[in-house]
DNA sequence: ATGAAAGCGCTAACAA
DNA sequence: TTGTTAGCGCTTTCAT
């Protein structure tokens, strides 16, 4: 008999099963089952447990009444969630986009998930992202974060995998990057092969291992090259920066014929200060990125960048992450990075040897 | 005494407290006090119930053994996660990003979660949205999805915000839409003071409501002005369609003096094709955006543009679902909108009268 | 082939 | 002021 309110009853949350939403137990009532042949048939095991008939009601009850497992009630009681947070310092341009949707791909071939967390202050120090990111995680994936971001993420106990981040710091389980030293040969090989000389870098004014390893290397290749010079010029990733960073390295004297940008976006903007500065580009100074966001092929003409792999590095770092869950060893992987040959460049002008003031 | 292994004891998942992740019961056997005052101090609720001498013990054990609370426990208890989803229908481009970044702070104010849910199917019906996007949710929130998508969201059987998509779908508690009839009229206004007669319409080629309201509006507006015509051409929202239909609307004969774009992705398109044909913008033609990304400013000239509040529209979603969740009356609202005036549009060409060919 | 039961970690009512 | 207790919905073992 309904015995006088007990104790633990009045602690009831306010969404009952009167709540609209059916359970697992809504659905066994109707199939005249136990809620455990619920579970066992909606969870797939329930081959030569459950009978084909009974196993066929249940999924009919299952569709009648729209029912959906209850996550946290899962999550909680498997204590995982087969879910992985990514976390990506902004979500301008479509790089991040690309480096998600290769995550997700990945993820759902193993029955898990990514939730995006784009860290509000950039590739700095993300600010509790296991508050903000509200699921229940089993590791994190960060991509091109600034090391003390690390430090932050790594709070969260969680087994950490990290993408286009310095590959010494011992934080992560595992590591994904690009070759962008290899990128950055290429570049400099095209344009040192055309025949510049004078060569402008304008450089990310970003704390990021990535930006390190452009500008050493850079500085390396023209080091090698006999009567090459190089000028650095740094700004924000902003046009705005970009656009005055580019007319900075663009009125020196004697003027750079060749801008080696760390990014599309400052190519953009170095593309925007030639034309004001009545430069043609590519005929009076060639311009190259890095990245092949669509931007660059939004500009005319297009720009010769460096394409990076960004839905592959996700999905490595989505297989490096479930490889860690999984107790199995997780390597560091490199991948490959290519130069893309477009409008931007080309000799530089003829007859613009020293005399050019 | 330990008793011979009880029934479901054995049904105890890999991860007992023995997973190294402390909880709240680690805290109160470190704190010594009651895993509920824990639960109570942690939670912020512990004023004249506690000790403030007690709740300093508590919290100290909770920093010391690094506790955090287990997020699925929290809300299957609670029965709400205080969590939302924002579906929208690609990360390219920075505007859902601001759409984003508005939801989420307005959330983060109510102590509320977004999580970002990218659909992979563009505009199109989500596919299954719930099943990827791993977390307890409260409320679903979709930024200009097609009406289609929108039935597979109300699937869910959850409160749904609908953002710049149409109002008279009767499928959501709340709508926010920006007022993009007055945008066009703003853009078809600007262009006709300027002079143009020769209008092109880019459209762009996504069944969308938006973009149904640009085209109805632009063609009224020319409809209304003595000596006024309209060409149309549509492309998909990729720079290379937005050329080749630019191209398309800048061979006709007569040539537009201006093309009108549906978007800032199909202007910078616009822009390439006229650059590609040998014409300047804006001495020959004119081009106008609508978004203001930041693509409208890395483009030289800078394109006159049409801003839209997508941080706002992010923000008053998020207010409209909390509304909703409150039980709340939550009214449709509509945003306005600004036009930008910058360097792709000017007067029409002097003396190219019908004489152009 | 099916059911009963336990308990994941947490919150909140109630007892003490 | 603090502890006890029930139970959110689910998965899984063991008993039937």
């Amino acid at each position: 008999m309904a015995s006088t309110r007990r104790p633990g009853t009045a602690g009831r949350p306010p969404t009952g099963t009167s709540d609209g939403r059916p359970t697992s137990r809504d659905v066994a009532r109707r199939a005249d089952v136990s809620q455990a042949t619920v579970s066992l048939v909606l969870g797939g095991k329930w081959q030569g447990r459950v009978s084909p008939r009974t196993a066929e009601t249940v999924r009919a009850a299952a569709q009648a009444l729209g029912y959906r497992p209850n996550l946290s009630a899962r999550s909680l009681r498997l204590g995982r969630a087969r879910t992985a947070l990514l976390v990506v310092p902004a979500l301008t341009g479509d790089y991040f986009a690309r480096v998600h949707a290769g995550a997700a791909r990945t993820a759902a071939e193993h029955d898990f998930g990514v939730v995006l967390y784009p860290s509000p202050e950039g590739t700095g120090p993300a600010v509790d992202p296991f508050g903000s990111a509200r699921a229940a995680l089993d590791g994190v994936i960060a991509s091109s974060m600034a090391p003390d971001a690390l430090a932050a993420l790594h709070e969260g106990g969680l087994p950490l995998v990290m993408l286009d981040t310095d590959p010494e710091g011992d934080r992560a389980a595992a590591t994904v990057n690009f070759d962008v030293a290899d990128g950055m040969r290429q570049v400099a090989g095209h344009l040192l092969g055309l025949g510049h000389r004078r060569l402008a870098h304008l450089a990310a004014a970003v704390d990021s291992w990535t930006f390190g390893v452009r500008a050493r290397t850079l500085a390396q290749a023209v080091a090698r090259t006999p009567g090459a010079e190089l000028l650095t010029e740094a700004g924000d990733l902003t046009i705005e920066d970009a656009l005055s960073a580019a007319t900075r390295a663009l009125t020196a004297v004697p003027r750079p014929t060749a801008v080696i940008c760390d990014d599309d976006v400052l190519a953009a903007g170095a593309c925007k200060a030639a034309r004001r500065l009545g430069l043609r580009v590519p005929e009076d100074v060639s311009v190259t990125g890095f990245d092949d966001l669509s931007l660059a092929t939004a500009l005319e003409p297009e720009l010769t960048t460096v394409r990076l792999p960004a839905e592959e590095v996700g999905a490595a770092g989505m297989r490096a992450l479930l490889d860690v869950l999984a107790g199995r060893e997780a390597g560091t992987a490199v991948l490959p990075v290519q130069l893309v040959r477009r409008g931007s460049t080309a000799e530089p002008p003829t007859g613009v040897r020293p005399c050019h003031r």
